[in-house]
DNA sequence: GCATTGATGTCCGAAAACGGCCAGCCCGAC
DNA sequence: GTCGGGCTGGCCGTTTTCGGACATCAATGC
């Protein structure tokens, strides 16, 4: 009725199947089927056999390390203090990294919250894009990913500029 | 964005003033502004100078007397429990009364669900046109009526057959 | 070094509280 | 007797409350 159409796809990638979901407004979801809790696509989902133009192109600019920011319309839902937090998380600029505490006092509370903090990056819907990835312990350990460290450390080590994770010549994904 | 437009209006009836509310779908709720506890429209809704007329037309009919049963598109919102008893509800005949312990048993349960059913029946947002006034204890004593019991009695003496409520001549009400 | 503790926002499950009741019982008033 | 009034315990969905569990951190005490 007024439920507003979802497609997604599945693009691989040099960190494996990735399960991209969108509507009209903008990118909704963004998974990585690596994760240590496999990922399911929501039912409701339409699935499509490529994905969203845009969407797909700036994945693989990304990964071949020819792009550092993305240029998409994202569509946000949780509480109030959820958008704080992933809006702050949009501000960490490419090959950075800071730790939970730090996030919370950029929110203007103590470092008391990181806690809340954290919990609210583990409810990120549209991992990579909004890079929860590039924020780690206060003691500069990797710790905490839904998806896996093995994933945070691949992204985090191909934005630390040892080039891009695929061969140069190819700047396009293939569809799975 | 996708909510629907809620308009509500108020009109005058021997047993003081009603506040109507509807929208495209249909009637959502109907409260007597006389009840124990003052009933305030949602703030939400947008208020009207007259009520939706069909629903204003068989309100007035069924004060005069003459409109047994109503006719009209109703909207209701509530747990399968709730919509189970208040369809159970819509089939007591106008002039008839009978025991929450009954009105549960004929939802299949045992009378010990009776609680449960008059709980049901205390959400109804329909009064009067869902008759939960129609429920009455099981030793046939007027109990529980959110509305007030004077309302109560005064619907029953209504469909008890006495005549209309109102003049014969004037079969409309007057608008608040 | 290393375990312990309290602060933070959200979600989730369990448990408790809460009603528009009812049947069973007792008791006094006719 | 018998009828009504009043108490009591049990019943059933729903709502509310509460206690953990989390993608942490800084301050303690050993």
């Amino acid at each position: 009725m007024n439920m507003e159409q979802i497609d997604y796809g599945i693009i691989e990638s040099p960190v494996g199947g990735i399960i991209v979901a969108w509507s009209e407004e903008g990118m909704i979801s963004l998974a990585f089927q690596n994760a240590p809790k496999p990922v399911h696509p929501d039912p409701a989902w339409r699935r499509r056999n490529e994905v969203r133009n845009d969407i797909a192109v700036q994945l693989g600019e990304y990964f071949s390390g020819d792009r550092r920011e993305f240029d998409l319309p994202l569509v946000m839902k949780g509480t109030a203090f959820q958008k704080e937090v992933w809006e702050e998380l949009l501000r960490i600029p490419y090959g950075e990294t800071i730790s939970y505490g730090e996030q919370a006092r950029r929110i203007g509370r103590t470092s008391a919250a990181s806690r809340a903090v954290g919990a609210a990056n583990g409810r990120n819907l549209l991992a990579l894009v909004v890079p929860c990835h590039r924020v780690i312990g206060s003691s500069g350990k990797l710790i905490g990913y839904a998806s896996g460290l093995d994933i945070k450390r691949s992204l985090l080590e191909l934005e630390q500029g040892n080039g891009g994770m695929i061969p140069e010549a190819q700047t396009s994904l293939f569809m799975a």
